[in-house]
DNA sequence: CGATGTTGTGCGATTGTAAC
DNA sequence: GTTACAATCGCACAACATCG
């Protein structure tokens, strides 16, 4: 073992005769941090240069300052991975947070409907009325607190049907828009992940499930517009679309009606086919809204719609 | 309250390995 | 053979708990 002696500043200095363990003092810790903001990876000679130039390292083995400058080095790159650790570690911790929330709220969803099931139960009648009324596939993500399903008139594929629907999908679009943003989006057959959206928002302020799905994408609310902007990228697993009907509504807006079909997740699988109602609207503000929805059966239009699927306006940011 | 033991952390040194 | 790197060791020290 070595012996210890106190230094000028009061600060251990321990020598072992040995030479096996020193502490260096502040002030020869302090020469060799300056040296190393300067140049992290000395070569041989420029660390022998370094001792000749600072004297307060001339007793300091060339060796030692290597392994020092190493050892620097490695506790750097050691603290800055614990640090990016701990910022993954709080985004987890939030997104398991929300996922918390959602969680409970889904759980109180189901309550819900499960309470509502046994009232329609019991109440033939009235689900004769509401059979024609399928929202089970909309993404709670979208309806927002579920409640009792007003009745509405049959529609059919007439233009007054279609118009109906369009104008419903309108008020939806609208209703999770909010200036230039657009809350979520959600695309049959895009696969999650930072290079293809599942799910995006791009609120301000996002908060909630809106928060999480930036998240999950790991997108910025910019990178998302531009997404949203870039409709090729939407028919990326699009193997077919067709415009079957196309009819003006009269006040600069159109309806169309198309068929869209998509490549199957894995080659066993048949490609799915999906029917889209396409609403073109110009707002009271000038600005051109297209929203489109999901269609869920071609041949039964009473409001089988699963959900609005995807949605563009030209003041999204 | 002081002595003692335990635990966590920082840091210099060593070792094994890969690249050149 | 030299160098850099990662993993590990061993030591010192501070903070804290426990005990008499």
């Amino acid at each position: 073992m070595g012996v210890s002696s106190t230094c000028k500043d009061g600060s251990t200095k321990i020598a072992m005769d040995n030479g096996k363990y020193v502490r260096y003092t502040p002030e020869q810790v302090e020469a060799l941090e300056r040296l190393y903001h300067d140049c992290p990876k000395p070569t041989s000679m420029r660390r022998q240069q370094l001792i000749r130039e600072c004297p307060i390292l001339s007793h300091i083995e060339p060796k030692q300052i290597k392994v020092w400058f190493q050892n620097r080095r490695c506790r750097e790159k050691q603290r800055k991975e614990s640090s990016r650790l701990q910022g993954v570690n709080r985004k987890l911790t939030a997104m398991n947070k929300l996922l918390m929330e959602e969680n409970d709220r889904l759980q109180k969803q189901v309550s819900q409907l499960v309470y509502e099931n046994s009232y329609f139960r019991q109440q033939p009648q009235n689900a004769t009325n509401l059979a024609t009324t399928d929202t089970s596939c909309e993404s709670v993500v979208t309806s927002g607190q579920h409640h009792l399903t007003p009745q509405h008139p049959p529609r059919d594929a007439s233009p007054a049907g279609l118009l109906s629907i369009a104008e419903e999908s309108l008020a939806q679009f609208l209703s999770k828009a909010t200036g230039t943003a657009v809350e979520w989006v959600q695309m049959p057959g895009m696969k999650p992940g930072p290079d293809s959206i599942g799910i995006v928002a791009i609120s301000h302020g996002c908060a909630g499930v809106a928060a999480r799905a930036c998240g999950l994408v790991g997108l910025e609310p910019t990178r998302v517009a531009e997404i949203l902007k870039d409709r090729p990228s939407w028919f990326r697993d699009c193997r077919a679309v067709d415009v079957i009907n196309a009819m003006s509504t009269g006040n600069g807006g159109s309806i169309e009606l198309l068929y869209m079909q998509l490549y199957a997740p894995t080659t066993l699988a048949p490609a799915r086919d999906f029917w889209l109602l396409r609403y073109t609207s110009v707002l009271e503000d000038g600005s051109l809204v297209v929203c489109e929805r999901s269609l869920k059966q071609h041949s039964k239009w009473s409001e089988h719609a699963t959900h609005s699927a995807f949605c563009e306006s030209r003041n999204v940011a």
